[in-house]
Parts: C-alpha cells; sequence; structure tokens
DNA sequence: GCAAGGTC
C-alpha cells in the first residue's frame, strides 16, 4: 500500500483526485479524520504541526525552586502529540504500507512537518521506503511530476526548522516565567515574551513615545481664491509650507492684483491596477471595510474552507502560469458580478498585473467558486473584496487627465492643480477607492482673473500617527517579524495579554512597562533583529554550514548571558513594573473616604475595591473576568472623577462598561424602584447622603439612616426591613436563573435572562416557585414541552430534597427514597412503609423513623409502627399462602397488606384500586387465610 | 499557565 501524508486535508484530497485519474475514490472518516483511497494508494492530510515542543517532565511548576525560569535553558525537549487521532490513524497506515510519500507544502516549516510525519512512521515501522514529493502548485502536471520524480526529506531544511522552534521556546518560555514571577503575575494575568510578539510591542511602545515627545511646530500655508466663468478654484502660493511668519507674512501682503495666468500644462497620468492580493494586501484592504486582521482572516478561511476562494494564507502576488483565469471568469459570470465580467473580457489587459513576490506553496487569493448574498450573509462583503481585486487585476489601468495652471499674483507665483478621470480602467470593477475629480476651468496664457480671497492659515506639525493593524501587520511583514499566517495572530495576543488596546493600536501602561523593561535588561528579546540573526543562521543549518544543535547552544549561551543580567535584577524588574501597572488599576477617589479606588482581582472574581480597605469597605462588583479581564480605560467621568472601565477578553471586542459608579447608580436604580416606599427624593437623599446600593441600605442601622437621609425612625427601619426583603428576592432569582440553566439551553432570541424576565412576569421567582409552577407559564417563556416538564420535575425534586432534609431525613435514605419515587414528604406518608422500605431497600426501622418525623412535621396522624421482626413473620406468612410470590407480596405492601391480620381485615375494592391487583384475587387471598 | 508555527 501506498500512503501519502499531505500537510493538510484540503489537499490530501485534492491530491488523490489527481493521481486517481478516472479511478473513483472512496473517501471515509476514521476518528473525525478523511482519509482518501484510491486502487493501492491511501492519501491523509494532517492539521500542520500535529506535534509540538515541550520541555521534559519536572519543568510544569513555575515557582519550582530546583527548577527556576533559567533552568529552562539547558532543559531537554521532546515532542508531544497535539493531534492523537491524526497521528494513531497514521501510524496505522504506515504498519500496512510499503512506501510512504510525505507531501507536504514546499517550504522550511512544511519541511519539518514532513520530518515530524517521518519520525511518527518510523516509530512503528523500520523499513517501510519514505520519499518526498515537492510541489509548488496543486495542478495535475505538477503533482504528477512531483509524484514521479520522488526525492528524500531534506533532513538539513527540517533541522533548521527545529532550531527555530527551539530556540523560540527556551527564549519565550524562561523570559515569560521570569518577568511573570518578577512582577507577581500569574493565571491570566502573566505577561509573556517572545521573538515575535516583543518586538512588536516595542514598535507600538515606541511609536508612542515619539508621539508623546513630539513637540508641534507652527507653519503658514497661504492660497488665494479665484473665478473664470463662475466657477472659483483655488492656487496656493509657489512657497509651499511656510515656517517663518515674517515671509508668510511678506508674501501675504505682496498678493495683490494683477492676477495672471502664465502657464497652462496639459498631461496624463496612469493610474495602475492593483496587484493580486497575498495576505497581507487582503488585510489592508478589508481594513478600509472595517475589518480587523483577525476578522478578516476568519472570514476568508471561512470562505476558503467552503470553496468559495482560494488558499488565504500566501504571500505570492504574481498568478502562476498554472492558474486557470479563464475558468476562474466563467465561474464568476455566473455570479451577480456577470456585468464586471463581461466588461473586464471585453477590455482585457494583455497579461494580468503581478506584484514583487512570487512564492511557490499558493497562489496570490483569488475566487474559487460562485457565491450568492443570500449564501454568504455576512462574509459576502469580503467575497465581493476577493472578487473585484481579482477582476482588477485582468482590467486596464485607468487614466487620468491632469491640468495645472501657474499664476502670479502681482510678483507673487500661485499654482493651482486638478485632474479628471478619463478612463476609468480597473476602477470600473474595484470600487473601494473613490476616484474624485477636482476640475479646473478652461484658461489661457495671459489671462487676468480677479483675486476673490487670499487666506493665510496657521497651522501645526503633527506627530505621527499610531498604527492601524493593517500599517502594522505591513510593517511586521517589512521587518520579517512573523508570517503570513500569524500575523495577524501576534496583535490579537498581544491585546489578549493587555499590552495594546484601541483601534488605532496604542500600548497599556503594562505593555510599555514590560517593554521598558525587556529594553533595559534584555534587549535582544525587543529587536527585529533577533528575527535575522535567527533566520540567517537558518540558512546556515540548511546548507550544512551549521548544525542545528551548534546554533541552539549558541542561543543558549546568549540566553545565559541575559539571565546574568536579569537575575540580579529581579526586584528591581518587578517593582518598576509593578508600580507602573499599580497606576493602571488605579481609578480615581473613592465616594465615601477619597482613598484610591483601585480594580482588585482574585481568581475569576473581579471587583473595584478602596485601598482604604479595611478602614473603608466601599467597593463596586463588575463582571467575572470571563467576561473579560476589568482595565481602566483613558476616559474619565465627569461627575465622579472616575476612569472608565473596559472588559477585555481574548477574541472579541473590549466591553465599554463606562464609570463603574454611574453603572452601579442605574443598576441600583431598578432595584430600589423594587422597593415599597422608596421614592425619587429618598433615593436622590440617598445618593447624595452616598449610599448607593441596596447593599449597603440593608447593612444599615435605623438611627444611622435616620439621620443621613432626615426621615423618621420607624421609616428608616421599614425601609431597611423591605430592601432585606427586595434583596432575598433577587437571591432567590438568581438561584432559580442558575437552577434553570442547567436544564435550559440557550437558543437563539432565548437567552437564559429573557427566560428569566418572563419567569418574573408570570411570578415566578423562585425555585420553590418552579416546582408549583404550571407548565404553560414555562412554554410561555418559549421552553418546549419536554424542557418545561424536565424543569418542572427538576425543581419538585430539588425542594422536596430540601424539605425532607429540614425535616430532618438524612441524604443517604434521602436519596434513596427519591430514587425510588417517593420524592416529598406527602409521598412519604402516603404510601404504607413497608412499601416504602422495600421499593426503596432502606430498612423498615428507619422508614418508620423518618414517616414519624414527616407526620410530625405535617402535623398528620402518626401512623402505626411497625417493627422488623413484625414484617418478617408477616411476609413469612403471606409468601405460605398459595398464589403469592415476592412481586404479588410488593403489590399487597403497596395496598397495605402486611401480614395474614393485615390481610383479612383489608377491603378488596380499595385494596384493588391502590395496588393493581384484581378484586377476585383479593378475594381469593382472604379465603386462603386460615381461620 | 510560557513561544511561534502550522491548520480548522
Amino acid at each position: 500500500m501506498h500512503l501519502i501524508i499531505a500537510e493538510k486535508n484540503i489537499v490530501a484530497n485534492r491530491i488523490a483526485q489527481i493521481l486517481a485519474g478516472k479511478e473513483k475514490i472512496s473517501q471515509k472518516k476514521e476518528g473525525g479524520v478523511n482519509l482518501y483511497q484510491f486502487g493501492d494508494t491511501a492519501t491523509i492530510g494532517l492539521r500542520g504541526h500535529v506535534v509540538e515542543i515541550d520541555f521534559v517532565e519536572g519543568y510544569t511548576n513555575w515557582r519550582s525552586e530546583t527548577h527556576p525560569p533559567r533552568s529552562l535553558i539547558d532543559a531537554g525537549v521532546l515532542k508531544r502529540p497535539t493531534e492523537p487521532a491524526i497521528v494513531k490513524l497514521v501510524q496505522k497506515l504506515s504498519k500496512k504500507a510499503d512506501r510512504v510519500t510525505i507531501a507536504t507544502d514546499f517550504d522550511t516549516e512544511g519541511e519539518l512537518i514532513g520530518k515530524e510525519a517521518f519520525e511518527l512512521v518510523r516509530a512503528v515501522n523500520q523499513k517501510v521506503k519514505v520519499d518526498r514529493a515537492r510541489f509548488s502548485a496543486i495542478t495535475p502536471e505538477e503533482i504528477n511530476h512531483a509524484f514521479s520524480n520522488a526525492s528524500d526529506i531534506d533532513f538539513d531544511l527540517a533541522a533548521a526548522g527545529e532550531a527555530r522552534q527551539i530556540v523560540d521556546l527556551l527564549w519565550g518560555a524562561s523570559l515569560t516565567r521570569f518577568i511573570s514571577l518578577a512582577a507577581r503575575r500569574g493565571g491570566n494575568n502573566i505577561l509573556s515574551v517572545g521573538r515575535v510578539q516583543s518586538p512588536t510591542l516595542a514598535m507600538i511602545v515606541d511609536r508612542e513615545r515619539e508621539i508623546e515627545s513630539f513637540i508641534p511646530e507652527p507653519y503658514w500655508e497661504l492660497s488665494l481664491d479665484t473665478e473664470k466663468d463662475g466657477e472659483t478654484f483655488s492656487a496656493r502660493h509657489i512657497n509651499g509650507k511656510f515656517t517663518d511668519k515674517e515671509q508668510a507674512d511678506t508674501a501675504y501682503a505682496a498678493t495683490k492684483k494683477p492676477l495672471k495666468v502664465t502657464d497652462v500644462k496639459e498631461g496624463t497620468r496612469a493610474d495602475k491596477a492593483p496587484t493580486p492580493f497575498d495576505t497581507t494586501g487582503f488585510i489592508v484592504a478589508a481594513a478600509r471595510l472595517g475589518l480587523s486582521a483577525a476578522n478578516a482572516m476568519r472570514i476568508a478561511e471561512d470562505l476558503y474552507m467552503n470553496g468559495y476562494i482560494s488558499y488565504p494564507r500566501t504571500d505570492n502576488t504574481i498568478y502562476p502560469p498554472s492558474l486557470n483565469l479563464e475558468s476562474i471568469l466563467d465561474t464568476l459570470s455566473k455570479t451577480q458580478f456577470k456585468k464586471e465580467v463581461d466588461w473586464v473580457r471585453k477590455n482585457r489587459r494583455k497579461t494580468p498585473t503581478q506584484g514583487k513576490k512570487s512564492s511557490t506553496d499558493h497562489p496570490p487569493i483569488h475566487p474559487a467558486g460562485a457565491a450568492t448574498p443570500e449564501q454568504l450573509g455576512e462574509n459576502w462583503k469580503v467575497y465581493e473584496l476577493v472578487v473585484r481585486r481579482f477582476l482588477a487585476t485582468l482590467s486596464p489601468d485607468a487614466e487620468w487627465m491632469t491640468m495645472k495652471i501657474n499664476l502670479t499674483a502681482s510678483k507673487e507665483g500661485y499654482t493651482s492643480t486638478g485632474s479628471r478621470l478619463k478612463e476609468a480602467g480597473w476602477r470600473t470593477v474595484y470600487t473601494y477607492s473613490d476616484a474624485k475629480d477636482s476640475i479646473l476651468p478652461v484658461v489661457k496664457p495671459g489671462e487676468e482673473l480677479p483675486i476673490k480671497n487670499v487666506n493665510l492659515e496657521e497651522k501645526q506639525t503633527q506627530p505621527p500617527p499610531r498604527y492601524s493593524q493593517s500599517k502594522l501587520i505591513q510593517v511586521m511583514e517589512e521587518l520579517g517579524l512573523g508570517t503570513k499566517s500569524t500575523r495577524h495572530e501576534v496583535i490579537q495576543k498581544l491585546v489578549g495579554r493587555k499590552y495594546i488596546e484601541g483601534n488605532p493600536l496604542r500600548p497599556t501602561l503594562v505593555g510599555r512597562a514590560v517593554t521598558e523593561s525587556l529594553e533595559g535588561h534584555a534587549s535582544e528579546i525587543t529587536s527585529p533583529e533577533m528575527t535575522s540573526t535567527l533566520e540567517s543562521a537558518m540558512e546556515d543549518i540548511k546548507v550544512k554550514k551549521q548544525s542545528r544543535d551548534l546554533v541552539v547552544t549558541d542561543s543558549r549561551v546568549m540566553l545565559h548571558k541575559v539571565f546574568d543580567a536579569l537575575e540580579p535584577n529581579s526586584e528591581l524588574i518587578g517593582r518598576e513594573i509593578m508600580d507602573q501597572t499599580d497606576e493602571e488599576l488605579t481609578i480615581g477617589p473613592c465616594p465615601i473616604c477619597g482613598k484610591d479606588l483601585r480594580i482588585r482581582r482574585k481568581g475569576v472574581s473581579q471587583f473595584i475595591g478602596c485601598t482604604g480597605y479595611p478602614d473603608c469597605t466601599f467597593n463596586i462588583s463588575l463582571p467575572s473576568s470571563m467576561w473579560g479581564g476589568a482595565v481602566r480605560t483613558k476616559a474619565v467621568c465627569e461627575i465622579h472623577n472616575l476612569n472608565h472601565i473596559s472588559l477585555i477578553a481574548k477574541g472579541s471586542r473590549p466591553w465599554e462598561m463606562g464609570c463603574p459608579l454611574c453603572q452601579l447608580i442605574t443598576q441600583q436604580k431598578d432595584i430600589f424602584a423594587m422597593i415599597p416606599s422608596m421614592t425619587e427624593k429618598i433615593r436622590e437623599d440617598l445618593l447624595s447622603a452616598k449610599i448607593y446600593s441596596a447593599f449597603e441600605l440593608g447593612k444599615m442601622d435605623p438611627e444611622a439612616l435616620m439621620k443621613a437621609i432626615g426621615v423618621t425612625k420607624k421609616a428608616a427601619e421599614q425601609l431597611i426591613k423591605e430592601t432585606l426583603d427586595v434583596m432575598a428576592l433577587l437571591k432567590k432569582r438568581s438561584e432559580c436563573k442558575k437552577f434553570m440553566k442547567q436544564f435550559v439551553p440557550p437558543k437563539r432570541g432565548r437567552s437564559h435572562t429573557k427566560v428569566m424576565s418572563s419567569f418574573t412576569a408570570s411570578g415566578i421567582n423562585s425555585i420553590d416557585d418552579l416546582s408549583k409552577v404550571c407548565v404553560e407559564d414555562l412554554k410561555k417563556a418559549g421552553l418546549t414541552e419536554e424542557e418545561a416538564n424536565t424543569l418542572k420535575a427538576e425543581a419538585v425534586l430539588l425542594t422536596s430534597k430540601n424539605q425532607l432534609k429540614e425535616i430532618g431525613v438524612p441524604t443517604t435514605s434521602l436519596r434513596k427514597y427519591q430514587e425510588a419515587g417517593f420524592i416529598g414528604p406527602e409521598d412519604l406518608l402516603g404510601s404504607h412503609p413497608a412499601y416504602i422500605s422495600l421499593k426503596s431497600g432502606v430498612s423498615i426501622d428507619t422508614v418508620s423513623k423518618h414517616v414519624a418525623l414527616v407526620a410530625q412535621y405535617l402535623n398528620k396522624e402518626q401512623p402505626v409502627k411497625i417493627t422488623k421482626k413484625h414484617l418478617e413473620k408477616g411476609r413469612e406468612e403471606l409468601l405460605s399462602l398459595k398464589g403469592i410470590s415476592e412481586p404479588v407480596l410488593e403489590q399487597l405492601y403497596c395496598a397495605g397488606i402486611i401480614d395474614l391480620k393485615s390481610l383479612s381485615t383489608a377491603n378488596p375494592d380499595k385494596a384493588a384500586k391502590i395496588c393493581g391487583l384484581s378484586k377476585e384475587k383479593i378475594k381469593q387471598f382472604k379465603a386462603a387465610v386460615p381461620v
């Protein structure tokens, strides 16, 4: 069997299709992994790296005395499967294979992925022949050629990739741990460091510092307005920007009649059609549609997975000759772009535009399938962008008419330029950048024009702009930081670590503090040079000028030097970062005592507390950090002088909460409104007395409240009591919601909050209410019949359980009763103890005791006590009668018949109804009782 | 719990 291993599923599929020719391919899934088989060949796709490198055992504890961060530098590393299902299938097939071909991507990382696959194969099959197919496009010609000319894995190339892996892990993990520990940060708040992320962060910090230290300088611009045939236009002074005020004033004063046209120049300007999309170009264009880099990539990947566009991770801006542009046009003419396709076909340029980069792995991003807006929904605009860009690259250049008018006003020279789109060219199909005409009137040299206005404007030089995501990705690409597949993820990572925020991007204080510490003590890691050095070392490994191990050893030596400098300063570094970040957590003065309020974190919970604690207990609770870590933003509340709060979670937009105290007040407004004797006046008085929450109010002493808001003692007592009642109700509601959440999954338009508010409207406020509810009310809240029944049954179960517990039934017996179907107190009282004992397996003595407790609790008549001895005797008596077996005995117990005596006194009609035996049967048993 | 690189 010939096993072919590709880098990803989609490639495996296409290779199979090409190699199979007309043969039929059978596709099956094993453990969620696709396998394509034809003839004696099986093709499987990996998922990129299916193993990852990690440290050998013993290094998991960050705070270990024996394995501090520095020890990671010399720690051993191993490879561990990250995709066990794929690894398993590869190895299972390898055992049976007599030829294995590695067909991963044709680049360094692809060679490494191939080597990883090779190692998996060798681990289970030492003899099988393993070769390597290299192809730079997935076309029949390339693939067939690659497989009939298969060569060997390039272990040097793979080793270069391994060196990168190891160096990245050693530096990243050791420095991340070191700096996190120094700044006492753990869990969600670790401070990460890495070869790509740290220089990227440093660029953003650097830009911010440039902006801060920028000193604006004034300059002056001089222009005049004139008119021809009723059309006004303006002209700039030929000096451009005046940096000297006096010169500007002189020129202004000298701008006088007559204003004469000295010169008119007309020309044309070519406006080149854009080049094909690589990943960066695509992200930049998508940013104009308002998409973040990560979002644009997510949508592109989605479109790719569904066959609408080609592979979106590419560095290529030149269509390979093998790409069939004609058939793509055919496909697109089946979409709503038919008109544009026809236009392109009629006006097509000789050869498509091309950029500078031609890489081997994937073609530029282009449309691959037809789609409609209905099919794609939100993703449509990205598809449209790819389509229009593709069409633009086949379209002719646009052309502009340009006109330049030179003028003199007395002796001062002025100039005006205009342009008009002459040939729309590619702009016909690529409608994103607006092409505005600025048309000048027709004038002749020597002509005199009126001066309508002379304008002297003072302006200021501007600092450089902050990076937008797409600009940052462009710069990263120029510096060689990251890859086409990872750049956008790096930015997301920096946001997730709360190093950067906003759009355009600016550093947080943490981001800045970490960058500054690293620059001061481990500058290697904040410079893009580390990447270029690593890359040249990798080049050396590829050509055998160096070995992988030598490169790694060198890197280890360097990292030790870094730690030599870092370790003695660990206290200092920690202090620096903590001081700066404390500031970031401080949001302004406490409304009660005036000391600083600070964001506090404890596990997943976070809140705003007063630095005056425990003297001042003022606090505001915040949503759990599962919704995002709380950080302060630049905005400050005008009323409370507090910074606004924003919650930042990985992979989603920050949640702007605004001023936390304003939030608290609005939120409490609804709660206050539930208190019967609350009036708007009292509420205002409470606020002025700095009593912001119902919780605070409920805790108050009536005397103190009396003084604080000027009400009678009786009113104060009443208010406090009502507040406590409302809070108890809210607590019950929240328990009820939590309970409901376990059984009612959220759906579109049926959030848990929505369901709960519907419950409240129907008067359902607690789990207890749920247990007594009418199922129709639950269905009103959007629950299905089944969900409603389940919810009610579960509520009955829980409330009964709590009730029985309160009565004094211990948990173990309680569980047995409920499992046997005796749910609540009434069930225990409604059945004969013997029956309960038989069904639940709880001994009769215990059952009797519990039943007695229940009867006492419910104020019901105490049932007759039955002993174990009595029961056993009765049992023997009954079983001795003809026709009474164990199952019948159970039915008799149900009817309260436990011995001969109770049988003889039983009423057959009643008993039959309860236990399900026929009347005749019971009469028959009665008759058999010996006299 | 660390990196960066693949891919979903």
